[in-house]
DNA sequence: GGTCTGACCGTGT
DNA sequence: CACACGGCCAGAC
């Protein structure tokens, strides 16, 4: 009993971050709207640090809402996030996606939960 | 068990 | 346009 909103509020951050396609990124904003906590977005990026040790949730797709590897600093390496992301296709130049929105992946948007 | 911190975001001045 | 501030909430100390 005592279910809660939120139970598993890491859980379903790596729901939604599980979910982000090949060569696409999303915000730690999006992901928290997406699980229904949108002022929440500190509590996404914090999830993500546990998130690191999971491979099937891919931690280096999320980026803030400017596209900065804000959490780069997190990964194994200073530049393995750039890496991954660069391995997908997608072009990082001063620690920035270049063209940000034109990979941008919102969970919201894609997964259809607006009208939830 | 109070206090501080943090891979953020929106809004106000 | 730059900067400050509040909110949200789970862990560490």
């Amino acid at each position: 009993m005592s279910a809660h909103k939120n139970d598993n509020f890491f859980e379903r951050v790596y729901a939604i971050a599980r979910q982000i396609p090949y060569g696409r990124a999303t915000s730690y904003g999006a992901i928290a709207r997406a699980i229904g906590a949108a002022k929440s977005a500190r509590m996404v990026g914090y999830a993500m640090n546990g998130a690191s040790m999971r491979e099937d949730v891919p931690a280096h797709r999320v980026v803030n809402r400017n596209g900065v590897l804000t959490g780069k600093h997190h990964f194994p390496g200073t530049k393995l996030m750039q890496q991954l992301l660069e391995s997908e296709g997608m072009v990082v130049k001063d620690d920035q996606i270049v063209e940000f929105k034109k990979h941008y992946w919102d969970p919201v948007k894609e997964l259809g939960l607006e009208d939830i």
